[in-house]
DNA sequence: CATAGGATCGCCT
DNA sequence: GGCGATCCTATGT
């Protein structure tokens, strides 16, 4: 049953303390862009969670600021959108308070909302799992690149997350590790990786 | 299906 | 100078 709320999720969502839980709640909520024009996005099936303190996979440990990471000081519910490897950018949520820097990574979404133009931004024909499955692709498909940095994520311009009344229990949920981190030493064991179970739309298993 | 290598920007030592 | 919160393509099963 499709539900007639679709809630734009406020600042006060993001704007708690506790990053595990907004990265399970996130699951079933919709990542919705609309870009040149463009409107597109799709249910989140899988995401990570990042902490400032006693996480040293985070970019703000330690509270290091950068110009990079600047973003992820501010109070939760703004956009981090940081590139990797020179080619990909990733697209992050921040949350808590001020000067509490932690983040939400979505690393993959299934195709629900004009499937056709994020298949023309990823130059790709058909609903393959290459589509969305994957923090670099979903920004691809969704249009998301560096220009969003630092853009608010509860006005319903440009990026913005729904609520459309899915209910995710939380046994459908897995954690795992988290990806491509294992520089943080014993931190990259923390299962903090979180996907729903049996959805074909997450990225693949390590 | 598994692995290897390349692309290339920003931050770190 | 090294390497990352990655992805794609080519190659050998």
């Amino acid at each position: 049953m499709l539900s007639d709320e679709h809630t734009i999720i406020q600042a006060d969502f993001y704007q708690r303390s506790e990053v595990l839980q907004i990265s399970r709640e996130l699951l079933g909520k919709y990542l919705i862009t609309e870009i040149d024009g463009e409107v597109a996005g799709g249910m989140i099936v899988e995401t990570e969670a990042y902490s400032h303190i006693n996480d040293r996979a985070c970019h703000s440990h330690l509270s290091r600021r950068t110009n990079r990471t600047e973003i992820m000081f501010h109070a939760g519910g703004v956009a981090y959108v940081y590139k990797v490897y020179g080619f990909h950018f990733l697209f992050n949520i921040i949350t808590n308070v001020a000067d509490k820097a932690d983040a939400v990574l979505i690393r993959a979404i299934e195709p629900v909302i004009n499937p056709e133009i994020m298949q023309q931004r990823r130059n790709l024909a058909g609903l393959t799992y290459r589509l969305t499955a994957g923090p670099g692709m979903l920004t691809q498909a969704l249009g998301i690149g560096k220009q969003h940095y630092g853009i608010p994520v509860t006005t319903g311009e440009h990026i913005w997350i729904e609520d459309r009344g899915v209910k995710i229990a939380p046994e459908e949920i897995v954690a795992s590790p988290r990806v491509g981190v294992d520089y943080a030493g014993e931190d990259a064991l923390l299962p903090w990786r979180f996907r729903l179970r049996e959805n074909k739309w997450t990225s693949r298993a390590k």
